[in-house]
DNA sequence: TACTCCACGGGTACAGTGTTCCCATGACAG
DNA sequence: CTGTCATGGGAACACTGTACCCGTGGAGTA
């Protein structure tokens, strides 16, 4: 039935559903994203979509799709431990631009082509360190699932801020109320320590803690 | 008004409906997890819940503190790398026992009195290696991530497989085809070499062996 | 040109969801 | 006994994803 292009052109497309899905869950978080809001926002029946799409299931692993699709691989150097910190950067930032990924990144893993293609590059990159194809698939799962984590839990006060509608000065209030309470029962003298003493407020910092407590131990275990 | 009695003495209480919640949560999952269903399993009215609890962000709020609550800490020894290792490994089990902790511990950090505790000996173990709160708290903050994001990954196949109502090895042939497709193309030399030789099937060796270059990575950073 | 086909757009409907509002009930304080 | 009030629970609302159905219009064929 080659190239039948029979009935109608589709006004509606694929490329331009994805588009406006990303733009409404980067905009309004993944809660707001409802068929009926991106039919909307398109201009078209709700209904409509699914002649592009099978569900939202789908929609959304074609979003996770997209948003590696953007994702371009850092230029490569001579060392290999560096290019694996900037493929995580990278990563990091592409799941900073769209934050619901980070959140639905974990309860379905994408196997989108453009998925697989950073999978690929990464590869590469630890494959320049071991030719153990057990070991390289194993260091970039780690990495993969540090970085993931990470973005989401930086992320998780903004959503319930969002949520709730509190401001962020508001939300410090009520939480730090309760915390302190918590401090002065004197039963946790680690976790006030922790709350009294660090410093740790800057997620980028603990990014880079984690990622450089990381890459380290994988450089060691590697050689 | 102290301890002020008035009123009907309440069948329900907090605790049996949290107690009912996780079971329900385990057996059939997170989606499955609905204010009528979880009343329709104690035998009562759906709108009474709401006489103990707040809404559903609270209620799973309390679920995850339960979860931690049951959570006991393994047994320190004279090594805290090891100790560190075990908590790690025990925070997994628990994980791993109640699935749907792992998906949504990503997307709201509980803050409850039993997550406190929990968090209050792994910053005691580190502070074993270290002085500095914020080291610690950046420590256990990347150990803790690590651990939710690797059992998420884990049980994000096996949702799917629920989800689809596809049993394994039909899940297995699906993907299976897709994979093989994309290999043919022979875009991705890396990827390839993955699938093709790579065997890291086993969920629990993936994890030992993040978990060793991170506990690697945590000790040298902080000697 | 006339006819047929069918991909597409979209309205309706259904089984759910969380939650608010309201009322009845029953046990305790006075 | 009377009044108070925490509790249980029904009705209703504004949502959700999506299966089913129908009308339309442009392209291929006779």
């Amino acid at each position: 039935m080659r190239d039948r292009q029979r009935g109608a052109r589709p006004a509606l497309t694929e490329e331009k559903i994805v588009r406006a899905a990303i733009a409404l869950a980067d905009a309004e978080g993944l809660d707001a994203l409802s068929m009926r809001r991106i039919a909307a926002e398109l201009g078209s029946g709700t209904t409509s979509l699914y002649r592009h799409i099978t569900g939202k299931d789908e929609l959304i692993e074609l979003m996770a799709n997209a948003v590696f699709a953007e994702l371009e691989p850092p230029a490569g150097t001579d060392d290999w431990l560096a290019d694996l910190a900037a493929h995580g950067r990278a990563l990091r930032a592409a799941l900073l631009r769209h934050p619901w990924l980070a959140q639905q990144g974990m309860r379905r893993q994408a196997l989108g082509p453009d998925v697989i293609r950073q999978s690929d590059h990464m590869l590469g990159v630890v494959h320049r360190a071991t030719d153990d194809a057990s070991q390289a698939a194993m260091v970039v799962e780690s990495l993969t699932t540090f970085v993931l984590g990470s973005v989401a839990a930086q992320l998780s006060d903004l959503e319930v801020q969002r949520k709730t509608g509190m401001t962020e000065v508001e939300w410090q209030r009520a939480v730090g109320e309760y915390v302190q309470q918590v401090i002065d029962t004197g039963q946790f003298p680690h976790f006030n320590r922790r709350i009294l003493e660090a410093d740790d407020r800057d997620p980028e910092a603990r990014f880079e803690f984690g990622l450089a407590c990381l890459l380290t131990g994988i450089r060691q275990v590697l050689s």
